[in-house]
DNA sequence: TAAATTAATGACTATTAAGTCATTAATTTA
DNA sequence: TAAATTAATGACTTAATAGTCATTAATTTA
């Protein structure tokens, strides 16, 4: 009778989301080409031939950390734009705020850089990202100025453009603390540079009564 | 008489700075961990060997494109706004202005993104760069506004914070575009761009009469 | 409980690239 | 022009790491 544990378990079901578990938190620390797989399995107590029966590649897995954490928000963000009723400075604020809570203030805040860092080196990664995440996600914004723009209740501008200028600052939020963050030791107070943002757009997008008489 | 050109050329003058320039265009069109230094060299016309007769190391061929084509800039920068006479807003606009000119429209304009994707896992590289372009770069935006809240040309506000909404646009500009770039075919148009970044600015950054009434 | 199944392993192959150094050849000096 | 100097070379060493696969052992089925 073995009084021990067996030294290997048999755990099909976990495996996959603990391996993806682990993998997020390397490819945020590391990013994504310095990450070994290696230390991927070893982090999830499983060995580098049981990552490949879950996972056919890197690729394969990186996708899956996608999927699995980031998709599903990109989701919830289309719901909350769909039953919005209200101001469209208060929409975007809404996305915000439910991004920033999914996204800015977990493990996830890190691939915005990843995805930036690796884009070129891997082509086929930043095609599946970029479908799944940035083009739902710019259509959403570009959604809410339109209507502001429509209602009245922000300026004429250049949607395409406007979104950039939206997105910038907060994308810049996280971009900047995963990467040279490292270097200064103020980081950034992120609840007041938020504030801030909301505030210079809100001025900046709305619609003055001078211009509105044009 | 040897008719023929000798197979070796001694040019001991002219080496470094055809490394350097080979270097950025690896660099950012790889990305400083994926840039093979054999790449470098035959790019430059040389063999391996003899990039390591001039720099040392990776990271002393990375501070000398730095040195080199970034440095000078921030220097000019730190004379233009020495000099400047007329409003806080013209003062940015200016700084701006030569920044693209010198670097977002040359191949420096790499540099940001590969910073950013690289920083962690070469924190001396990093250092080094915050040091001399990021700290320098922000003191400068940062007593451009403070110069526009003494004189009441802009509203009051924590000029930290605010220095990031400023910058955080142009330099996603420049990041995307060596990034996700290539993954849609709508590129961004630079000049509209800018013009809208700065529009927005002004009118969120400038004291509203209401304001200063207080 | 014996046989069949399959989850898990880790040694192995193949590849890549940083950095070294003994050798070679262009140029300068005597 | 012969000797001395030094710029340039590229084969070599060393160290990673993605992905494979024959073997092992936990679990299920008969």
């Amino acid at each position: 009778m073995p009084a021990t544990s067996p030294q290997r378990k048999r755990r099909k079901e976990a495996r996959p989301s603990e391996l993806t578990a682990a993998a997020l938190s390397l490819f945020v620390e590391k990013g994504f080409s310095a990450t070994r797989l290696e230390d991927v399995a070893s982090r999830a107590g499983v060995s580098k031939g049981t990552l490949y029966l879950y996972f056919d590649s890197k690729d394969a897995l990186f996708k899956a950390v996608i999927q699995e954490g980031i998709m599903p928000v990109v989701a919830e963000n289309e719901a909350i734009a769909a039953q919005h009723t209200g101001s469209s400075c208060d929409l975007l604020s809404k996305l915000l705020d439910n991004w920033w809570a999914k996204i800015g203030l977990t493990e996830f805040a890190g691939i915005p850089k990843l995805m930036i860092a690796e884009a070129r080196n891997f082509p086929e990664v930043a095609q599946f990202y970029y479908e799944n995440v940035i083009h739902r996600g710019r259509a959403l914004i570009g959604a809410a100025l339109k209507r502001g723009i429509d209602t009245g209740e922000f300026r004429q501008m250049d949607v395409e453009t406007a979104i950039d200028v939206v997105i910038a600052p907060i994308l810049m939020l996280v971009i900047w603390r995963f990467s040279m963050g490292c270097c200064q030791n103020h980081q950034a107070d992120a609840p007041l540079y938020l504030k801030i943002h909301m505030d210079i757009l809100r001025q900046g997008l709305t619609q003055t009564i001078s211009e509105s008489q044009v």
